[in-house]
RNA sequence: GGGCUCGUAGAUCAGGGGUAGAUCGUCGCGUUUGCAACGCGAAGGCCACGGGUUCGAAUCCCGUCGAGUCCA
């Protein structure tokens, strides 16, 4: 990008000049002829703390303000996007304004929703979570405050000058003073897409960022430009993306020593209270601390090791002992830390996101955990929920679209989970480390990593409870990262797709007509075959369905008047439909019938049509969160697997079903249209994803009664069809995701035939009706019980009077018992064990079908098992022990007493020896 | 999706080829005006389930189910 980029007309007639920042040397536009510097981080420090640049705004008003002077100049206000990115498949969080629209409306497949538009779009960002409550100025989830127009080769609707001349009004329309604005020239790079771009400054601090996206990495005619050693070319897209900070705008507004206090000056408050640290703030020195601590911060990059130095510059400058800032400050920050997670909690929550340890719902646990931690340290006690209800409140129920019960609901869990975690990784560590102090070691690293891979427990924390069981760990600065590349070497990427090699020769071929969409109720069709390979048949139009969204490909038949081939699979490539075939060749050109298997697919489409009834029936049950994580249909089951917080109960499982069945007897259509993206979203919102993201402007709508969804598949005419779902179980796939199987039409009544025939069978093994079937097989079972316990004690008596009849005989310093005995192998060890208590040999046999020997020995003379071990080898048996206690067997059932023989010699010579 | 750890008495856990244990809780008795505390005693176990190895498996191996946790 050259300098060019930025001569503006607008920057000539506003009398604006370019300049060289005498500080970073980058160029930078002003109206005043005194600046010297560019006015951004580090080279000019924040002045508005203290002293306001703009006229004092609460955040509604300031938000408020921004979209009505953008509506009032021809933009259309836009509501805003869910936190959680369900539109696209390569990011989780709605990370900036622009990322609504990306990728199909940057690229300039699908329409935007209006143009020129303006939006207030809240952001969540975790990148820089170490910084957030200490910089002053971070925040996890900010609202990224947007004007966008999106010009293309046919419309301009307006570019550079116009933008800025926006910028300037807005900034003035808030009682901005235009002389101290500075718009610093930064090239931007990013997700494909570059331009030329300018930084809003005032008061030292970057309010807005302007950018004009004109190129991409898709090759033109054009001359490219290289970037970060990337080329990229000219778009015929040229758009305009533009992010106000709403925080900083409101910040900036109120000139608070931090950010916090201006956009959280009540919850702030009350939490210091809560806190017990009132008495800061009326205190001015504290109120001269912060905002010298967010000044200094403003100019430095504050995380990991350099947090130390902030606080050594801060500590100089108000001449107190670090030790006694960080002891003053750290508690301040604690509690802006959490007044912005449980922002950032509230929104996540209440677009929906359930914590888990995957995607989108690990980053909430993560906030929602480093929450708990911060108000732990904090010793702050107060219910997480009613922070996290506190701010949906703030920021208005009617935002979400999850209800303020089920939030609360699912930070309770939380919050439970989160402390039985830590409960049960103390008790673990305390363990580990005391066996580990009592070997006098270092708890080794590999232990450490055990703890925290395995169980969840942060390094510090390991060190902490181990050091209170007074073991030391061997803990490296780098343990995180360690443990990490750990993982990383252990990846293994999937193999190569083997359709690859058809790619070249497919891509030539006409598209296949998709005659299962205009007929899905059809079963047969002619069709012409265009190309035939390996197996491979290729038609110019079928009523096979190829395999996606859940659903398996058709099977069937393709009849020529010479052969009938079998159709296995079907596959979709690009837009030609594949259908693998066997049992006979296919001639180009040639006419072909086809017959798709009619009882396999009817049954597939009412598993279909079921999992997406099933869906709207879980969502009514369970809430709002319902979304699905994955599917697949069969003909005889299905599955739905759907993201909840916790089990899905019997009872829940019941209502479901119960709904699921009415939505059938209501027997509604199923309507299928195919709508343009954009539009589709805004009527029906992104719970429409819940098979993934489809491409393409426009997409295939499927509503089934009041469940509307993208999807491609087929599908029955009415829910009616569908006859009968049966719910067959609900499994628990990982966290926070639950599998529910079930079956629909005839496979439903097969799974209920299938169990009623089982119960009946169980039945009919105990002569009983099917309806007594629990209360018998209870009392079978505590009558089994108890007859175990019955028999245990007869042996024990069996075993004392045996016991009391054997005589003794003394061989050197012991008391020795050596005979055969007439009861069960199983009682001949308890026997043995009795007799040799006490400085005793007792060497028995007993002989049922094989013959079973046992050595018990009370003195360390005699070995036992090394005794029985030769015994047992020397009578072609096998057997061995420990010197206390031996078993042996051997088939030999008749020589028990040349065993007893060799036996007694062997105990003679070692009690003698 | 990949990895790791764990399933033993009502609860928390120990044991890790050779007799299934501890603590708390429960029940009974004693002490006490009563409670708490204490003392004595008892009940309570398909050692998750199914295979395998072994003379012998709660223990080792494989699989299933369940719980937890880390990474992408």
């Amino acid at each position: 990008m050259s300098e060019q980029d930025y001569q503006l007309e607008y920057f000539r007639s506003e009398g604006f000049e370019r300049r060289i920042c005498t500080s970073c040397g980058a160029a930078f536009w002003t109206r005043d002829p005194e600046r010297q510097v560019c006015g951004d981080a580090p080279c000019e420090p924040y002045s508005f703390i203290g002293d306001p640049v703009f006229a004092p705004h609460t955040l509604p008003e300031m938000r408020e303000a921004y979209l009505s002077f953008f509506e009032r100049h021809e933009h259309t206000r836009i509501d805003r996007y869910p936190v959680a990115a369900r539109w696209r498949d390569d990011i989780y969080l709605t990370i900036a304004s622009i990322a609504d629209f990306q990728p199909f409306v940057t690229s300039g497949q699908v329409p935007p929703p209006a143009n020129p538009l303006t939006i207030s779009q809240p952001c969540i960002r975790l990148n820089d979570l170490d910084s957030v409550g200490r910089s002053g100025r971070h925040l996890t989830l900010f609202e990224m405050m947007a004007h966008h127009a999106f010009n293309d080769a046919t419309t301009e609707i307006y570019w550079k000058d116009r933008t800025v001349e926006l910028c300037d009004q807005f900034l003035a329309s808030i009682g901005g003073d235009l002389e101290r604005v500075t718009y610093k020239e930064h090239p931007w790079v990013g997700g494909g897409n570059a331009g030329p771009s300018v930084e809003v400054l005032i008061g030292g601090l970057e309010v807005a960022t302007l950018v004009f996206m004109s190129l991409g990495r898709q090759k033109t005619n054009e001359p490219p430009i290289e970037l970060e050693g990337k080329l990229y070319y000219p778009m015929q897209n040229r758009i305009v993306d533009t992010g106000y900070g709403l925080e900083r705008l409101t910040w900036a507004s109120s000139g608070s020593p931090t950010i916090y206090d201006a956009v959280f000056p009540d919850l702030v408050s009350s939490l210091l209270s809560d806190a017990g640290l009132d008495h800061h703030l009326t205190d001015k020195n504290y109120t001269k601390i912060l905002a010298l601590n967010a000044k200094f911060a403003g100019l430095m990059d504050i995380s990991g090791p350099n947090l130390f130095a902030l606080r050594k510059k801060v500590a100089a400058a108000i001449d107190v002992p670090i030790d006694r800032l960080t002891k003053m400050i750290t508690p301040i920050e604690q509690v802006y830390t959490i007044a912005d997670h449980s922002r950032c909690l509230a929104y996540m929550l209440g677009d929906c996101i359930v914590p888990s340890n995957v995607r989108e719902g690990y980053l909430a646990r993560l906030v929602l955990r480093r929450t708990l931690r911060v108000m732990n340290d904090l010793r702050l006690d107060l219910p997480l929920a009613d922070l996290v209800e506190r701010q949906v409140k703030t920021i208005g129920e009617e935002q979400f679209d999850q209800s303020i019960d089920v939030i609360r609901e699912i930070v309770e869990r939380e919050t439970e989970k989160y402390s039985a975690t830590i409960e049960r990784g103390t008790r673990i560590i305390q363990k580990v480390a005391s066996s580990y102090k009592k070997k006098a070691e270092k708890v080794p690293l590999s232990e450490v990593i055990t703890l925290y891979d395995s169980h969840g427990l942060p390094a510090e924390l390991i060190r902490e409870v181990a050091a209170e069981e007074g073991a030391v760990v061997e803990l490296p600065d780098n343990f995180y990262s360690l443990v990490a590349s750990m993982h990383s070497e252990s990846q293994k990427d999937g193999g190569e797709d083997p359709m690859a090699r058809y790619e070249p020769r497919i891509a030539s071929l006409p598209p296949t007509r998709a005659l299962y969409y205009e007929q899905p109720s059809e079963v047969e069709f002619e069709a012409i075959v265009i190309d035939f390979f390996d197996g491979f048949a290729v038609l110019d139009q079928t009523l096979f369905y190829p395999e996606g969204g859940g659903q398996p490909a058709d099977t069937g038949t393709l009849l020529t008047t010479e052969s009938m081939v079998r159709v296995e699979d079907v596959a979709k490539m690009g837009d030609v439909i594949l259908h693998r075939v066997t049992g006979g060749v296919l001639k180009r050109g040639e006419r072909v019938k086809g017959m798709v298997d009619e009882e396999r697919r009817w049954s597939l489409m009412r598993h279909h049509t079921a999992t997406h009834i099933l869906l709207h029936a879980a969502k009514e049950v369970l809430g709002a969160h319902i979304h699905q994580a994955g599917s697949q249909n069969g003909s005889d089951s299905a599955r739905l697997d759907i993201r909840h917080f916790k089990h899905i109960t019997e009872e829940e499982l019941r209502k479901i079903e119960l709904r699921a069945n009415q939505i059938l007897q209501n027997n509604k259509p199923v309507y299928i249209k195919q709508e343009e993206r954009q539009r589709a979203e805004q009527k029906y919102g992104f719970t429409l994803y819940q098979g993934g993201v489809p491409p393409g402007s426009r997409i295939r709508v499927v509503q089934v009664g009041s469940e509307i969804q993208a999807c491609a598949g087929t599908h029955v005419r009415t829910t009616g069809e569908i006859g009968v779902i049966k719910v067959l179980g609900v499994e628990h796939i990982q966290d926070g995701i639950e599998r529910i199987i079930f079956a629909a039409g005839r496979a439903a009544i097969e799974a209920m035939q299938q169990t009623e025939q089982l119960l009946k069978d169980a039945a009919a093994e105990l002569r009983i009706q099917p309806e007594n079937l629990p209360s018998t097989v209870q009392r079978f079972f505590t009558e089994w019980k108890e007859r175990g316990k019955e028999v245990e004690r007869l042996r024990k008596k069996l075993v004392e009077l045996e016991l009391a009849q054997i005589d003794y005989e003394q061989i050197g310093p012991a008391y020795v018992v050596i005979r055969e005995l007439d009861v069960d192998p199983s009682q001949l060890a308890a026997l043995a064990r009795k007799l040799a208590k006490t400085n005793g040999i007792a060497f028995l046999a007993s002989s049922s079908d094989r013959l079973h020997l046992v050595l018990a020995s009370g003195t360390p003379r005699v070995n036992a098992g090394e005794i029985l071990g030769d015994i047992a080898e020397a009578f072609g048996g096998k057997g061995g022990g420990n010197m206390t206690m031996a078993h042996a067997i051997s088939p030999e059932r008749e020589r028990s007493a040349d065993a007893l023989k060799a036996g007694r010699r062997l105990i003679t010579t070692a009690l003698n020896g």
